[in-house]
DNA sequence: GGCTCAATGG
DNA sequence: CCATTGAGCC
């Protein structure tokens, strides 16, 4: 089982670059996020076309997320269901051949200090809960996404000069790793230890050509799942494709999942 | 020698296709409208690229004429030039191989009452004035470009429905009618007087596709080189590319009109 | 409908 | 730098 994970910033914008990926990679789920569209101007028959099955929710301009998957999901949950403020355009459970896939946008957080930082903050406790209330660190389960943090110094590129960036600020690092001692293990960083691979670059000053990155996307899995993990790796094709993201490709690959 | 008009409905935009209309069609003068570039953002190096000269004024957004040359313009003339309120991102002339070319891009007028109608309506005696300046009726010469009136019920569909339309109102007909009096002739409609043509569609409502157009868009000369005019046409190879411009190209072309 | 700009977000 | 919206213009 093939699960991936992109941020597409704008799935109109990126159409083609998921098209091709799909057909070149066949994957068994794929989760977008920042598709940036209502739901009513979801490019939705053109993913249907694929054969796959898709699930997803979002607003005008903001947020959003999908998931594609091969099977039809037998179950779906959006939002965090705790009352009002449901963030459904950031948090897309499906459930795929017997295993939860949490597809998650993390609030990026606009700066430290700020209020949307706070809210930043306070969404990896309130995703812990969801886990809490819903999944068994001792069965199989993923949570991917846009996680907006980069864990560890090796995941950023000069580190030292971005600990007031929101993406790798110690608040948020705890925040996430707090989240993550729920019960999950980092796949990538589980089977690379030492290294250095960026998911997201910025448009600017050419920080792509120069690998001036963060490793912020994540697929994350519960022990039993971790364990059949046979491979995970960045694919770089997308940030270089002809209208590229910001982001790019990261994706899992699994033995017999289910049984575990 | 060949002459060509178009408005591009910016020059950022519709540079490829500018750009495949030159090498197909070699003009020896295309004069472009609604640029709507600044200067410093003019994609000048792409132009000049082609081995021609470029002519041109703009500014942010609105407006905007550039006049490309294979041979170097003789005299240049940004504008009115008549004092403060210079309108020189509107009438550009050079004068190439010895005649005057007169690019402008006339007033739309917005709505028939407005005030930006009154100073269409102005634009019109202003330019005659312009002509009486510096340009003689028994000499070769070329009045061009996006002039925004359709001359005669046959230059617009269903004239009926358009008789409250800045561009065929009576009063910007006859405001158009006594500017060319001063001695030009337009040379598709002498060539055809009885042909449906239009140079510009809506985007909208598939205006195209059903012709339902105008044609506002002229090639007017003196006498003398009118009668050197071999051939005239609305080409609408540009219209129908892949990022189109509303309007078409209209292009003229002339024998020995140096010696006129 | 397609272009422009100015905000806003990242 | 690359997205978004919403307004203005045509």
């Amino acid at each position: 089982m093939k699960i991936a994970t992109y941020n597409v910033n704008s799935i109109r914008k990126r159409l083609p670059v998921v098209l091709d990926w799909l057909e070149r990679h066949d994957p068994d789920v794929l989760c977008l996020q920042e598709t940036k569209v209502q739901d009513s101007e979801f490019p939705l028959l053109e993913l249907l076309a694929t054969g796959r099955h898709v699930t997803f929710r979002g607003y005008k301009a903001y947020n959003g997320v999908a998931t594609i998957t091969r099977r039809e999901p037998e179950l779906v949950a959006h939002g965090l269901c705790e009352g009002p403020d449901n963030e459904d355009d950031r948090i897309l459970l499906t459930v795929v051949d017997g295993i939860p896939i949490v597809n998650t946008y993390v609030p990026q957080g606009q700066r430290v200090g700020a209020e949307k930082y706070a809210f930043k903050l306070e969404w990896f406790r309130r995703v812990k809960r969801y886990f809490d209330e819903r999944l068994d660190p001792n069965r199989p389960a993923v949570w991917l996404g846009d996680l907006n943090v980069a864990p560890e110094p090796i995941d950023v590129y000069h580190p030292e000069r971005r600990v007031n960036e929101p993406d790798f600020h110690i608040d948020a690092r705890n925040a996430y790793k707090d989240a993550v001692s729920w019960g999950f293990i980092d796949l990538f960083r589980a089977r690379y230890p030492e290294r250095v691979q960026y998911t997201y670059w910025d448009y600017f000053r050419n920080s792509y050509r120069d690998n001036r990155g963060w490793r912020i996307d994540h697929i994350l899995a519960t022990q039993p799942l971790a364990a059949k993990c046979i491979a995970v790796d960045v694919d770089t094709a997308p940030r270089e494709a002809e209208s590229a993201s910001d982001h790019t490709v990261l994706w899992a690959e699994f033995e017999h999942p289910a049984k575990a």
